[in-house]
RNA sequence: GGGCGCUUAGCUCAGCGGUAGAGCGCCUCGUUUACACCGAGGAUGCCGGGGGUUCGAAUCCCUCAGCGCCCACCA
């Protein structure tokens, strides 16, 4: 017997253990299926289920649930990502908390570190994983650092670099202050700031007391200024462009430009030019053979190296002994210094308040400061072009569409891809330098030296670059480095492209556009058919979570309480496309309902003994009830097939709610107990058969999503043996001769009890008084079908018999009008008949402004002339059948009138 | 500045040319032998505003407003 409660505890591991043990979630390589493979986007390794991970993982195991039942060669590829700077940042973290750097214990010895720490925590992740459900090939595991994947890493990089496709380059690019390493533009992110708006007054040459005034926010970088730009067109500034200013605290000797960089309207029409820290200034000072001095060094404190040589003392101006005091200032106390000075020359124009973007480390938080050095960078204008085209012609398509739009606008505009790092924990780039700087990109450290000796005609010693890849570079060879590239592996042949790529929004740019890049490039087809892109997981009033706001939901704990098999449920039938999940409790709670709500359906089942019966056959059933139901699964199998189909899962999840528990639970069941504790026979052999059948169904169509409420009750049930259902056939539907005749029957049926039901509640029956239905007008269908269904009407609407009125009304009667017929409650001394009247008035004023509304629209002749037949002739039977429901309810008025 | 999305019942959302819907919440009634994590019933809507197209608009177009997000932007 199944438990009166269900307890997801006691049946959700054991569960899942013996589906990984007995292989259910490992792909099939030999098998002649056709294959469906998803490639799970890596989690950190050392990182936490997150409710954005719940979501996404409650996706892909839906989907690839569906697929597998369907008969498909199911790989959903596991594994993890090393998250460089992430990872980094928190082993350093741990080391300091121990008053340890990495600097003082080598690179090796840190990485070391960070191995262990990753061998600590990195199950955790995976035990989530499993803890939700997920049903991954865990055979299959890689992690971005696995030797396998790190083969593919240099095999990668190798090969671009051979075409030209990554180099070197020396220019600006976003400097992490904090981690002391480059970032992509995509880590940055620019946030609002306060500051101050600085006018400074620069001294024209040659004209003492004359000054070009400008404007900045970065007073700390004038140091390094080689010019001050003016619009062409600026009539302020005409007669000064060609001269030169006296740069103050350095002295250095600067020229005006015209440059249509300088915005007149903006400032103060002058605008300085820092080459080194400014990556408008870098382009201007290009135009102009400008020199480019940084002043600001790899920790953002101020550096004379390279100025050393310009600093002049110039009375009132500049003053070299004061300048090197600056060096070795951070950049924010060199400014307040900077600015003090200034005020002290008189050369502080005005100070205004200013608001103004400010690019941030994504992870540092710290302001990011443009640095020129030596970096790696990949053409990801030449890579984009083949990946735009394969969105363009179809060969990958996004759902929902208008994402296109989002990848399309950043690709057709894509930057040179910094994809080095001065961090650790990560892939080393695969590249030497000679003691002349010359560098050697190989696969190997021998290769490097056999390259190395053919350059310099002799054994060189040689130093690998100390950087690392950006973590993406790795992310994005995820859909073939999984399968066994640069090696030609059954699987790769078998399981790229993938089918679908499930992940948020947010990644599109540094994950999917990449992937698409190199996957085209070096499998020469898309890695996935389609990109299924979710929303984010908000709280219940539309906030974003975040630690700060205290507003996390841990989708363990959720799931601890209310069962995996509801947050699934819940996440799933929120995720409708394009759109945000707003998560809360009370939705995890309500849905676990639902779950409960099956569990006591199967124990009602099991309590009337009804189990499965391989020999039932749903097309050969006569009862209409039985019949009914059949067709009725049919139809929620149609309906979740074609969500899951189209990633509808919110239409799935709605789909499969409604049948089970408003039409199995609400109608079949209720409607079947009569049959079923009545005598033995073929009606309830009938009815009985299609309850375990249509069970059966249900179990199969919500596995996908609810797979460990239904696996358990499949087993339990005996529906196959222990573990089967997700390897059972996903349901299709079957021919249900005779399935009109039962709609109509049953549809009148539920119509007939509502609509007594209806009036019971509304003039306040209690459902312990029964009283006979006296119905007037019935056609003889009626009478039959009234007849036919006299148990279950007496049930569920309270009769105790249903008969046609003969002759007189009685005294206080209650009336429902079904159809063509009116039928009477005699409710003489319990019905209040002032109430009674004021219902009746009520639904006949419906009735009738139903009429009148739909009369009007007749009375267009545009609408006959122009509107399609169908709907013209469906429009007169609305009509009909409003003023024929009018006419019965004045009747049933004039019946009753004082 | 450029772009995208959203605005429908108290809440969360579906519907996207032809009768305004669901779930939750709320109110009333109820313990009828699966389930009170339940059952039955009910109320609640200028479908953001304005204009247009159409026989017909929540649905298509234009426009305005509000909210959210992405990209760009250190004068």
């Amino acid at each position: 017997m199944l438990d009166k409660t269900l307890s997801p505890a006691g049946y959700e591991p054991r569960l899942y253990e013996g589906w990984e043990a007995s292989g259910a979630f490992t792909a099939n390589p030999a098998s002649g299926a056709q294959p469906f493979a998803i490639m799970i986007p890596p989690p950190n390794v050392t990182g936490s289920l997150h409710v954005g991970h719940a979501l996404d993982v409650t996706i892909q195991d839906t989907l690839i649930r569906f697929r597998r039942m369907q008969g498909r060669d199911a790989l959903w590829q596991p594994g993890t990502d090393h998250a460089g700077i992430a990872t980094q940042m928190v082993v350093e973290r741990l080391l300091a908390a121990e008053g340890l750097d990495r600097r003082q214990m080598g690179r090796e010895a840190f990485l070391e570190r960070v191995w262990k720490w990753k061998a600590e925590s990195g199950g955790t992740i995976t035990r989530q994983l499993r803890r939700m459900g997920a049903s991954l090939d865990w055979s299959r595991e890689r992690f971005t650092m696995d030797e396998g994947l790190s083969i593919a890493v240099r095999e990668v990089f190798v090969t671009l670099h051979r075409q030209g496709l990554i180099y070197r380059d020396r220019r600006l690019v976003n400097w992490d202050v904090k981690f002391q390493t480059a970032i992509s533009d995509l880590e940055v992110e620019s946030r609002e700031v306060k500051g101050s708006l600085w006018h400074l007054r620069y001294p024209v040459e040659g004209e003492p007391g004359r000054f070009l005034v400008v404007a900045t926010t970065r007073p700390e970088t004038m140091l390094g200024d080689t010019a001050v730009a003016v619009h062409p067109d600026d009539d302020r500034f005409r007669d000064l462009v060609g001269k030169f200013l006296i740069l103050p605290i350095t002295g250095r000797r600067i020229p005006i430009v015209a440059d249509v960089y300088s915005d007149p309207e903006k400032g103060s029409g002058a605008v300085k030019i820092t080459p080194a820290h400014d990556f408008n200034d870098f382009e201007v000072a290009r135009r102009h053979s400008l020199p480019a001095p940084t002043v600001l060094d790899a920790e953002g404190r101020v550096s004379l190296a390279e100025i050393e040589a310009d600093l002049r003392a110039v009375p009132g101006v500049a003053d070299p002994a004061w300048t090197r005091d600056l060096a070795g200032k951070d950049r924010f106390e060199a400014r307040k210094a900077l600015i003090a000075e200034l005020e002290r020359l008189e050369l502080v124009e005005a100070i205004e308040p200013h608001t103004h973007a400010v690019p941030h480390g994504d992870r540092s938080g710290v302001p990011i400061e443009p640095r020129l050095t030596w970096q790696w960078y990949a053409d990801a204008a030449t890579l984009a072009k083949p990946a735009i085209e394969a969105v363009e012609t179809g060969r990958t398509q996004f759902v929902p569409k208008q994402w296109e739009n989002t990848f399309f606008a950043w690709m057709r505009d894509i930057q040179p891809w910094c994809i080095s790092r001065q961090l650790w924990w990560g892939h080393q780039i695969p590249a030497w330098y000679g003691p002349d700087g010359h560098f050697f990109v190989e696969r190997t450290e021998e290769e490097a030296a056999a390259a190395a000796r053919a350059h310099y005609g002799q054994d060189m010693a040689l130093t690998r670059d100390p950087d690392v890849l950006d973590t993406w570079f790795s992310s994005g060879l995820w859909p073939f480095s999984t399968l066994g590239w640069p090696e030609k592996t059954p699987e790769l042949a078998r399981y790229y492209p993938g089918d679908v790529l499930v992940t948020g929004f947010d990644i599109i740019f540094f994950w999917v556009a990449r992937m698409m890049m190199l996957g085209i490039h070096f499998m020469g087809d898309v890695p996935f058919r389609t990109v299924n892109i979710h929303g984010l997981v908000r709280d219940e009033r539309g906030q974003k979570m975040s630690k700060s706001k205290g507003n996390v939901m841990d989708p363990l704990e959720l799931a601890d309480a209310y069962g995996t098999d509801a947050l699934r449920f819940t996440l799933a039938s929120f995720a409708g496309p394009g759109r945000d999940v707003r998560l809360g409790r009370q939705k995890v709670e309500s849905n676990r309902a639902f779950v409960t709500k099956l569990w006591n359906a199967a124990r009602f089942c099991e309590m009337n003994g009804i189990a499965p019966d391989a020999g039932f056959d749903p097309s050969a059933v006569a009862t209409p009830l039985a019949r009914w139901i059949i067709d009725g699964a049919n139809a929620a199998v149609a309906e979740a097939t074609s969500a899951l189909e189209s990633y509808r899962l919110d239409d799935y999840a709605a789909a499969l709610y409604r049948f089970t528990w408003g039409g199995f639970c609400d109608w079949f069941l209720e409607l079947a107990k009569p049959a079923l504790m009545g005598p033995d026979g073929a009606e309830k052999d009938e009815v009985k058969g299609a309850a375990q059948h249509v069970l059966g169904a249900i179990l199969r169509l919500a596995h996908p999503v609810m797979p460990y409420v239904t696996e358990e009750l499949w087993d339990r049930f005996g529906y196959g043996p222990e573990g089967s259902l997700i390897r059972t056939p996903w349901p299709t539907p079957v021919a249900v001769p005779g399935a009109e005749e039962a709609r109509a029957e049953l549809d009148w049926l539920v119509s007939f009890i509502t609509e007594i039901r209806v009036v019971r509640a509304e003039v306040n029956v209690p459902p312990s008084v029964t009283v006979p239905l006296l119905v007037q007008g019935a056609s003889a269908e009626t009478l039959a079908r009234a007849a036919r269904w006299i148990e279950p009407i007496r049930r569920l609407a309270r009769a105790t018999e249903v008969r046609p009125l003969d002759g007189k009304v009685p005294e206080g009667v209650a009336q429902a009008v079904v159809g063509e017929a009116t039928v009477m409650l005699p409710l003489a001394g319990v019905v209040d008949l002032a109430a009674e009247r004021t219902r009746l008035a009520k639904d006949h004023a419906k009735a009738e402004a139903e009429a009148r509304k739909i009369a009007t629209k007749l009375a267009n002749p545009d609408f006959t002339t122009r509107a399609k037949e169908e709907v013209v002739e469906e429009t007169r039977e609305r009509l009909r059948s409003a003023e024929a429901e009018a006419a019965r309810l004045a009747a049933a008025i004039a019946r009753i009138a004082a």
